[in-house]
DNA sequence: CAGTATCCAGCTGGATACTG
DNA sequence: CAGTATCCAGCTGGATACTG
């Protein structure tokens, strides 16, 4: 019996497999990219410059609220590697940073509009389906 | 001087926060709902759950791939709370429990295709970008 | 100014054992 | 079958100190 499920497991594991096989690369992609702009910083370095344009290193700091330098830096870090964001750096002392949106950076903002559209309208029935799932838990 | 820069941050900090105020809501719940589908096995439930339709536990775990039982579970419940899943328990023995989308679920399945196809149209320019910047950094 | 380096507390999620 | 309960290793990210 133990052998029947295993050998059942396993067609099933291997089917589901090669069922994403084709589509493996994508879907890591966009599971990155989705990660990415579900992550609360990014997604608020992304919504600070599409709103205020090039900036400097600590005025984003400043715009995003309560971020750590470690983080800011990090977030940053993240989006020029995906080329989401430009970093420029002025050979001056204090050093002087500036960031800006990509093509793609503003590109990726819009594509999300579905998304905050879809929040938008179904706000109610998600607050909702919540308050309804507490209630029968109780 | 640090009382000037700390007053200065202070009002930074307070500007930020008016300023967010008042689509606060919404965009915690954005956030919210795209974190949720960035999370791996959200995004691969709803997969799942779009492609085969009604299922149950155990065997939308086997589609899934290798997702423990604990994180079904929370996956499935949290979505559940959400409004995004249906779980019918059957009152037999053993017990019988299947899950499907609800409408929500669907349309936010297909909110996220504006994202997907994002990801599809600029996979080379992600790929180049993430290559280019491996590459400045040595 | 724009970071880097280090330490560490707390959350996340897998593994394992158990159950109505 | 469809979970729950417990333990724990590893990652995440804040706080703090330091620097070209």
């Amino acid at each position: 019996m133990s052998v029947v499920i295993s050998a059942f497991d396993e067609a099933a594991s291997r089917e589901a497999k090669e069922r994403r096989a084709e589509d493996v690369e994508l879907e890591v992609l966009v599971r990155e990219i989705i990660g990415r702009v579900a992550d609360k910083w990014t997604m608020l370095t992304l919504e600070a410059l599409e709103e205020h344009g090039r900036m400097r290193f600590t005025r984003l700091g400043e715009i995003i609220g309560d971020i750590s330098q470690k983080m800011l830096t990090k977030t940053l870090r993240q989006m020029e590697a995906d080329g989401l964001v430009s970093r420029t750096v002025f050979p001056v002392v204090p050093p002087r940073v500036e960031y800006e949106l990509t093509p793609l950076g503003r590109s990726l903002g819009a594509a999300f509009c579905g998304v905050w559209i879809w929040a938008e309208q179904h706000r109610e029935t998600i607050r909702q389906a919540r308050a309804d799932f507490s209630a029968r838990a109780d």
